[in-house]
DNA sequence: CTGTTAGCGCCTTCAG
DNA sequence: CTGAAGGCGCTAACAG
């Protein structure tokens, strides 16, 4: 069994490479009978079509998109709000006939997958901020999701907006507000922010979801008290529980909590509810992204729904589409038991 | 700024191509202060090496390996066997320079990328039975871990007989024995697997694993009865509680649980210690794996420690390795305080 | 150490 | 529908 190459297959069939070409790739250019029976000997000769490689080298692009997560593929996986993301994102490329190759932000080795891959789309700002360099020099396209990088096309809610209008709509005069952050800091543990110097003010989501809790603390009135805004390293319900804890713990008790997250909101709600607290007459919470789990939990939380799967069907389209415009997606408000 | 090829590079820069490309893959080839200049140089042009596309169309190696989960994403990396596996291997693969691309085994599209890779280690057999179609015909290399591919080597361990050890250190006579075990049948939840036709008996892990109690058993005279043989979709903790809370549940009481993951057997133990069981006396429990947490839990779990990231290294070095050799590794009965 | 050359497997064009 | 030719970007072998 040699090579079985579109040249060796075309000899074995007795017809020239360019038909075998052609029915592999544009099977306008020959007999529906024609193409049916080279098909059908291709597969029993065990041929499943032209080298990928080739092809790519030959047509310049090879139908493979990147998605580079932000973080380890752990974590990213087993958060709702990327797995929802990913899923339209691969259900949009699907429909284009593209593949997905999932790209840890951990990793360093981008150019070695870069000349495989038709461009990137990148969900958040990557851990490893080296990636971060290397797609700012690519030549491929980039597209970023929730981060910006300059003179790249990106996908995005105002998230600063969405943030203060969900703030709005639980706060009220007098309140003691406490921020439960995601990644505002650079540091491994949950703990009160402090005057730790900031991750990265500028692109990151959390900041700009900060700056739009601010605000609305500002037009009520309000501030925030030093150690009531929360760092909480990863949105998962361990960090999560243990910021609650503390802050719940915290006198004056806090009257509203301002989760980044749902994950983080839930998590809150338990805890409040287990010191016997009652939501929302004695705590109100609000959460951010918008996840299914907060509908069947009672209290329901009031939450901005950014509709993930959408958003990962809008970078796909938004990646394929050649003029670099900014995305800004629309966002929702929606109220729950939780205010 | 043009096309940027390995040939404009070399005229630009005023010498040959074949020192450009020596530069970057054969440094021997010249001296080591031209090779300085001429990384430099392109360092400044923007050029990062070789277009890896066409260095895989001609040497006919991409250096990269495709690693093929049994399962989602999802579940395999919140799996700390997995995690553990899958860091083994990315270890030894950069170790020998190479990449690794995580495929999914629910994906469909494997001709998509067998063309960009070298080989694929499969770990597990695919959930997606189409994949193990394409993986037997594939002309690439495939090696398989926990499960076995006709002509195809594999990685293994004994797992018959390391689930006999398992349960020999356990049982004693007149015990009452359930056993917990891990995808039996085709089924979503937690159940009995009664008379519900078994998944694959072949080639299942689990079923070798079943082998090994059943002969334990009955050297102890003892026999399994007919609604103490559970299965469990998933290695998870609320999939697992479920099942042992259930079997706790049956009268007579189980004095024994043989548990096909240490998962499964920390849930069971947690659940027994809450109905007040005490552990050894009342009820004896045994793993499966070998994870971390089992040493830092009390009581300790006595389990078969099969060292899933030095499996992971011994799974690339087999790869690699040209002679299709099946690689038995070693494993560890290892008694803790649940027994 | 350099330059040249012949492909790796494929797609496209163009004349038949 | 065929057959031939050119080239995608690169590497390996060989002659200088």
């Amino acid at each position: 069994m040699s090579k079985l190459t579109l040249k060796s297959v075309a000899k074995t069939l007795g017809v020239s490479t360019a038909t075998i070409s052609n029915a592999f790739n544009r099977p306008d250019q020959l007999s529906v009978a024609l193409r049916q029976k080279i098909l059908q000997a291709c597969h029993e000769l065990g041929y499943f079509g032209p080298n990928k490689a080739a092809q790519s080298l030959r047509k310049g692009s090879s139908g493979i998109v990147a998605v580079i997560l932000s973080d380890s593929l752990e974590y990213m996986v087993s958060d709702p709000v990327a797995s929802q993301f990913l899923q339209g994102v691969s259900r949009e490329l699907e429909r284009h006939q593209l593949h997905l190759l999932l790209f840890s932000g951990q990793a360093t080795n981008l150019e070695a997958i870069s000349d495989f891959v038709d461009g990137f789309i990148c969900y958040g700002a990557p851990r490893n901020t080296g990636l971060i360099e290397q797609l700012r020099h690519s030549r491929k396209r980039v597209l970023t999701v929730d981060f910006d990088l300059a003179g790249r096309p990106s996908v995005n809610i105002d998230n600063e907006q969405a943030a203060f209008d969900s703030a709005m709509a639980v706060l009220r005069p007098k309140d003691t507000v406490a921020v439960l952050g995601l990644r505002l800091i650079d540091a491994a543990g949950s703990q009160p922010v402090g005057d730790k110097p900031m991750w990265d003010n500028q692109s990151s989501i959390a900041h700009r979801r900060l700056d739009g809790y601010q605000r609305a603390m500002q037009q009520c009135g309000l501030t925030l008290a030093a150690d009531y805004l929360w760092h909480i390293p990863e949105s998962n319900q361990n960090y999560a529980r243990e910021a609650a804890r503390a802050v719940l713990a915290m006198s004056p008790r806090p009257t509203v909590l301002l989760c980044m997250s749902d994950l983080i909101g839930l998590s809150a709600m338990r805890e409040a509810l287990q010191l016997g607290l009652r939501i929302p007459q004695d705590i109100r919470v609000v959460g951010f992204d918008g996840i299914e789990e907060t509908l069947r939990y009672h209290p329901t939380l009031t939450s901005v729904w950014q509709f993930s799967d959408q958003k990962g069907e809008a970078a796909v389209r938004a990646f394929l589409n050649p003029d670099d415009t900014t995305l800004q997606l629309p966002y929702e408000l929606r109220l729950g038991e939780s205010s």
